[in-house]
DNA sequence: AATTGTATAATTGTATACAATGGAAGGAAG
DNA sequence: CTTCCTTCCATTGTATACAATTATACAATT
């Protein structure tokens, strides 16, 4: 998935998304085009239409100084996953119903790669396998909403700090809550999937904020 | 709101986004740079950008060949009010806590201009003022998740072809509703505003809806 | 001391030139 | 008639030059 060869543009926008959301940029941070040009090697077109998306997921805000960063807090993650608690399981619910059998191949397949990875303990490929596993399955909800809402949600959740999935023992019940999930979804069942993921995200919430406060 | 002078880039990418949206461009359709250059009269680098958001916002589909116009269907819509139901009212709920005077002096003034419009029945003003009450009441949640999450589902709902506020019946009961919302903030109960905020999207839907199928 | 005006420098906004890519058309071989 | 290859052209990808805007510093004036 999304093997395809990825433009400057995209691979500028990856880049400091990364960047900020890991929080290597601060909130309040000024970034200019002129400045990541010189720091990336690129010219300034394609980072000004990397700025442009950035500035419509909201992670920065463009001035006329400057990008001023917003970034991500601990609040924006803990938003992120209370929406996800009420409509990933909605999309789950949707692609046992909606998912072809070639994409439930695909999605077998990342439950293989996520099972390989956690042997090799690998935590950057198990991100990277985790995020494609829910992508096929927000994907497979047959809804461009759905899929939109949730991989922008996810994408964002994940790349936050230390992720989930970097955790070694969240790692294993992930990979069990992800095999439920396609279990029901293999077998139609979509009552089943529906529940699955709603417990998915409800683990992965709690694990990573049960620590604080 | 929103009075500051905007980029070429961002006009181009409004334009465009409206014509998906309202049909002017169908689902399949093949827009190319040069092309839009020619009709709108500008240069490559804003309608890059625009393009790059609009692909963001998976409107279209960029090829090496041009960007092929993927556009929003009936379902898509349902899809929005389903995901509207479950969050919007979230968010009216963390209006209710959050929201500053200045922001629900703000909210007023939109239910004002409501009642203005609606008297003069001006559809089209009565849509921006739609807007502009939902995004006040989304930012003022104090959560740019939601903010951004929901800002973006109201106006691809509403964009699409004649919204519900431009229904006259539907109008009228949009601005009691809105006033219904609105007082519940304003005297910060929380789980009235989260009701009312559940039964004006409930109705909206069901508005758009009913008369399908 | 405060304020206003002006010059300057830094930054973004836009246009255009050039490079690279990929697909379509057309022809040659089987 | 089909398949493969080559060539060409349309289109996007990138870099850069130039224009417009805006903040800042500083001086002049009150």
């Amino acid at each position: 998935m999304d093997h395809k060869q990825v433009s400057l543009a995209m691979q500028v926008f990856e880049r400091i998304e990364t960047d900020i959301l890991s929080g290597a940029y601060q909130r309040g941070d000024i970034i200019t085009e002129l400045g990541l040009c010189s720091d990336l090697g690129v010219s300034r077109t394609p980072v000004r239409e990397a700025l442009r998306m950035l500035s419509q997921e909201d992670l920065i805000e463009e001035t006329s100084r400057g990008a001023v960063v917003i970034g991500v807090t601990n609040e924006d993650i803990q938003d992120i996953f209370n929406i996800r608690l009420k409509i990933e399981s909605d999309a789950a619910y949707l692609a046992a119903k909606n998912m072809s059998e070639e994409e439930i191949k695909e999605l077998y397949e990342r439950l293989e790669l996520h099972e390989f990875y956690a042997m090799k303990k690998d935590a950057d490929r198990m991100k990277e396998v985790d995020s494609e596993f829910h992508n096929i399955l927000y994907r497979g909800s047959g809804s461009i909403t759905y899929y939109n809402t949730l991989k922008l949600l996810h994408r964002k959740a994940q790349r936050y700090r230390k992720a989930s999935v970097s955790d070694k023992d969240r790692a294993i019940s992930s990979l069990k809550e992800h095999r439920a999930i396609y279990e029901a979804i293999a077998s139609r069942n979509a009552e089943e999937a529906k529940a699955a993921a709603e417990t998915h995200v409800k683990n992965a919430a709690y694990k990573i904020f049960k620590g604080e406060k």
